[in-house]
DNA sequence: CAAGAAACGGAGGAACTATCTCGACTTCCA
DNA sequence: TGGAAGTCGAGATAGTTCCTCCGTTTCTTG
């Protein structure tokens, strides 16, 4: 064959067909582990859950942030794209909770995502450009809620990463437990968000009981030893 | 035993006088450190930093954890008295304030001691009675001030650990860079926890800037590896 | 189909880190 | 002044995790 080159992906050589099929074993496996065991996941699980030897992981990818960086690429660029998405909406008080809600739905279903996130030495990278960009949107939203009159005048743009990291600790706190659980909190944090308001927005999900809440601190580690 | 029993000290054995003031030292180098560092803080820390060898820190206390556990005894315990100050206030919202801003100021004081309070794997025994000993007292402090018309009326006894929780997230991403800034979201959560209100409370401290984020996220860590 | 290139597996090497021990030495006290 | 109490800190011990290495297996190609 001489060059047709469709698709124009530079492939220096094409893998072997079981070597392709691991890859994307892998990746999966990947992306399930650090999603529900954190960042902290060793290279052995990530290989043993894709049903390959540790080996064949490192044949791909040269050490632990390159695979890292692999699976996490585009995920953080869609949290960028939540907030766009969010500026999108008719309603500003709308699009600006949306966002918010969103953006812990995605924190809520990969541990992995909310570590790099708030994590420092992880993809700082990849991250730092990924909030560059959000930052102008975020400070769109706020900005347009606040001209509308929902939102109080004394909140800012880098309010938001904090916010995000409040709820981020319930919903790492009570994921085992009671998964939507970051949702009653949320509501009282826009509730105290808003400019002004009469009645209290109803809490959507129901406090933990004395039993959940053991159970949960019992499950709650954080950086100890 | 015959003897007179006020503060009852049951000491089978004087110290030598340099065992006395080096076990002084320690529990003082302890309290620095793990204030500072968190329970993290190692052994060796703890001694270097009182100025003695490791197996004189091992002489006194068998292992770390007993090390902690004598250290904390009571600041646990004050925890449970702060609830019955907040009580002990004539107006039912002024109290349930004072109470979350003073534990608030406790776990920005004392790394060592929000960790205690969150972590599992370390006190459970101690922190799970202080929580017993709390719980009926913070109800009452929402019970309170929900009767006073001041707190909606669907924010029960269990949500006081998940707000002190979520709000220890910003305690502990900001300590180095704005110490106070918890302040501002405790503002923002309490005009979410009023039963109705007109403007929003102003809130009391700045935001973090650009590069203060930057900072703080470079210095946060948690449970990365 | 056979030869050789590519890929695989997973034990174990290497590097950390932290707790706790032990025995030689020092200090206090009666 | 004798000996009990105390001190010191190097290093034994144990637990982790990343990553390498190489004998073996699997694919591909001529």
């Amino acid at each position: 064959m001489s060059a047709p080159e469709e698709p124009a992906e530079p492939q220096p050589k094409p893998l072997r067909k079981d070597a392709e099929r691991n890859l994307r074993r892998i990746l999966d496996a990947a992306g399930e582990v650090f999603a529900t065991r954190g960042l902290g996941a060793t290279m052995d699980d990530v290989a043993h859950h894709a049903g390959v030897g540790v080996g064949t992981v490192y044949r791909r990818f040269a050490n632990k942030e390159e695979l890292i960086d692999a699976l996490f690429e585009d995920r953080i660029g869609a949290l960028a794209q939540l907030a766009r998405d969010g500026l999108a909406r008719e309603d500003p008080w709308e699009g600006l909770v949306s966002f918010m809600e969103r953006a812990l739905v995605a924190q809520a279903e990969d541990r992995g995502l909310k570590e790099l996130l708030f994590d420092s030495a992880h993809g700082q990278q990849r991250v730092t450009h990924a909030r560059e960009q959000m930052a102008p949107v975020v400070g769109e939203l706020f900005e347009r809620a606040r001209a509308a009159g929902c939102l109080r005048d004394d909140v800012e743009g880098p309010d938001m990463p904090l916010l995000q990291l409040m709820l981020g600790a319930v919903v790492d706190f009570s994921r085992e437990v009671s998964p939507e659980l970051w949702r009653r909190y949320l509501t009282i944090v826009l509730d105290g968000l808003r400019a002004r308001r009469d009645d209290a927005t109803p809490l959507p999900v129901p406090a933990l009981d004395v039993p959940q809440l053991d159970a949960a601190m019992g499950a709650w580690k954080t950086s100890l030893r």
